[in-house]
DNA sequence: TTGCATCCTGTACCCGGGTACAGGTTTATG
DNA sequence: CATAAACCTGTACCCGGGTACAGGATGCAA
């Protein structure tokens, strides 16, 4: 994402467009980036600290200044993330994806991560169906008391089994 | 759960089983309680803060003496921790369920609970599904790099609808 | 030149569900 | 009675993904 910026011409004062507000092809500033890709502009920091993004060329002040790319970089990680790639796994793709170009490199290493991220995604699915069955059962047998349940030996519920404790909270599923 | 310790006897001296190491039908350390239900004796602690767990008596130098159906207490949270309930979600509902005991209360709310939790799984599902269905198209197509991907019009990935961001990260769909 | 919007840095906080550690007591056993 | 194991309290930390706030410095237009 947005490699070498060095090389673009560095901004000497205008800064691309010149009619107010809509800017063409020239460089943003932190709050432009941010609404144009719908993030807080405090995520654009926070994903320079966590490596997502390299960090853009200066103002002589000191204020960023992205190359309108960065918006697109923002778009692919963001889409990443809804795919359930976690921040550290997408860092990892997009400095997979543009390490090794230039030198013949094809591999981004998207095929296998993403096929190892449908596997995870499966076992979500089946975790959250073992869990809608369950739900299912206690709506069924008109379960309304989980005291009562539990000293009761029809209830459907499954205070027994510690041990299968993966599932629930999806979002932890095996760490 | 363990309502009203108070009315049973209290700990005098000795805690029940006389045979060491399995008690019977008596009082249970902090530690004790912990291994038969399977969770850490921190967590005790921490559900006790939590408002998941009443105090239980103490003995004369201050150690907790649990009654025996602490440990099904415990598994009663587990289990509807693994049913997607939040902690808060589950205090609610043993509060719910052991409130108006006594006065004629037999709505412990569970059922209307249960289904709303039921509504939640399946959209977490659904959620689900369509990230399934995305990353497969990723796969099918080939994509091995997402800069680009982003670039090429013919990507199957959803680059654009940054708005339609709910799904992902499982555990934090609707907030 | 002035004034205000935007930006900068560093640090602290939020959520949920715990776990860990330090430093001091109590309990049980030989 | 001595000693080790278990317990007590309070506080800090972990994960992931950000958000908020304080206190200064810049940028830009009138």
């Amino acid at each position: 994402m947005e490699r070498a910026p060095a090389e673009r011409t560095p901004p000497t004062g205008d800064r691309g467009g010149s009619a107010g507000g809509v800017v063409t092809g020239g460089w943003l500033r932190t709050g432009e980036v941010a609404e144009a890709a719908g993030v807080n502009a405090q995520t654009l920091r926070y994903y320079h600290r966590r490596g997502l993004l390299r960090e853009p060329l200066r103002s002589n002040g000191g204020h960023r200044l992205y190359p309108p790319e960065t918006v697109v970089a923002l778009r692919v990680i963001k889409t990443a993330q809804r795919l359930g790639f976690t921040l550290d796994e997408v860092a990892d793709l997009v400095e997979a994806g543009g390490h090794g170009r230039g030198r013949g490199r094809t591999d981004g290493g998207l095929q296998a991560r993403a096929a190892a991220k449908l596997a995870e995604v499966e076992q979500k699915i089946a975790d959250l169906r073992t869990i809608r069955r369950t739900l299912l059962q206690a709506v069924e047998a008109g379960c309304d008391d989980l005291e009562a349940c539990a000293a009761s030996p029809c209830c459907p519920l499954p205070f027994a089994d510690l041990a299968a404790a993966r599932a629930a909270r999806p979002g932890r599923t095996d760490r």
